[in-house]
DNA sequence: CCAAAAGTGTTGAAACTACACCCATGG
DNA sequence: CCATGGGTGTAGTTTCAACACTTTTGG
């Protein structure tokens, strides 16, 4: 490079608060730490950003490598950088968020012990982690009601009870069935397939799929998901 | 500090874009770069971050050398670290955004030529500067909507027409007088003043300011704002 | 035939939109 | 007395919440 800044440098991580929906239950993926400081400690899968990579990236490749997920929905959350937030030296966390398909992400521990904890009933956790996460779900419930970003939990074919649940987990309120299913499907934005739910001892629900492509027009148009 | 870890660290800097309303424009302050590199160029306020400062202290203390502004309205914003946005090195920029009454608070520029540009009229911009004043305003449109921080952009004191221009101005579309009023006074997060504008050519507008407490106590019931 | 979840409509209340005229004031 | 913005109500429409029974299936 033609020259650099001269002032003391912080270290930068990014770190990722994995969110997946496990039988009505929200929980979130911890890794055990393999290094000091703090190893054996429970704390969120990330690492240090590579001069070269962009932020994205570095969460991207930290998930890929800690847990053996990729491609799943990442969104930016928050920096936290409290000078103490890690008593050994100056770190700041660029956190992001994702959303996947818990079923379809089995745990790949390479060699760490990666491990799905509800949110409900999180361990001890390494430095400012715990914080992180609840920021993370404090986004996620919010940002779920008003983007259709829910559906990344879910598999690609869900039934309509599946979608209900999964909003009456995050959101931790009980919904209405005849009015959940007359608002989303009024949306216009599932896709009714001729498939039912399988391997089941009642009535087989119908499965839908989320219509991206639909989605992003009506949005063009005016139009605002809200539940 | 007891060990500080061996990898290669980036510069972090904080950046602010503040946000006024002047006459019914949007407007947010641009300085003109007093060092090199790009030394000339209008760019955000902002700095380079302490070792022991936190990240919002950072964005404040730059707020407050730059333009001359304190106890203002600031939120974290978004986290910028693509490799290549400053091409001498590699700078992660935490952006803040901040809301003042652009009338309380007139620049000080200290040395620094600290400007107003209409958001519709800025001038080239340094680095990603110009991305991050996009971020900014698409955040303020969207949170403007159902949280209360557009009330940070008038005088404590304000008339109804006052805080609907305010929301004409930053949605980009006209709402009804008399819809608006109803709907705002509806909420009771207003306390109605015995004060009336003063100076004008016309009938005197009542005076309102928002009511913080009530606001906090009514959300702590469940009470959702909403434009 | 029983258990379990799927699927489906209506009604009253509340909120939203559209819309036009008189009032108070200063110059 | 006039120009300027302040202030106010209603009616039709849409959205929302509450609520219970029949259907399908596998075991």
């Amino acid at each position: 490079m033609a020259f650099t800044y001269e002032y003391p440098r912080p270290s930068v991580t990014a770190d990722c608060v994995v969110f997946g929906i496990d039988e009505d239950t929200l929980k979130v993926v911890l890794i055990e730490r393999p290094f000091d400081p703090l190893k054996g400690w429970w704390a969120l899968p990330g690492g240090f950003v590579n001069p070269d990579e962009t932020l994205e990236n570095a969460a991207t490749r930290k998930l890929k490598d800690d847990t053996g997920m990729s491609k799943v929905f990442l969104e930016q959350l928050y920096t936290f950088g409290d000078p103490d937030r890690d008593p050994n030296d100056r770190v700041i966390t660029v956190a992001y968020y994702a959303l996947v398909n818990l079923s379809n992400h089995p745990l790949e521990s390479s060699s760490l012990n990666a491990t799905w904890f509800p949110v409900s009933k999180l361990p001890k956790l390494a430095f400012d982690h715990k914080k992180i996460i609840q920021a993370a779900i404090s986004r996620l419930r919010s940002k779920v009601r008003y983007m259709p970003i829910g559906f990344s939990l879910l598999p690609q074919k869900f039934t309509l009870t599946q979608l209900q649940r999964l909003y009456e987990t995050v959101l931790e309120r009980e919904l209405d069935k005849r009015n959940f299913r007359k608002k989303i499907l009024h949306m216009d934005i599932l896709v009714e397939l001729d498939e039912y739910q399988k391997g089941v001892a009642h009535r087989k629900a119908r499965l839908y799929r989320f219509d991206q492509k639909k989605y992003r027009m009506k949005k063009e148009e005016g139009f605002y998901f809200q539940i």
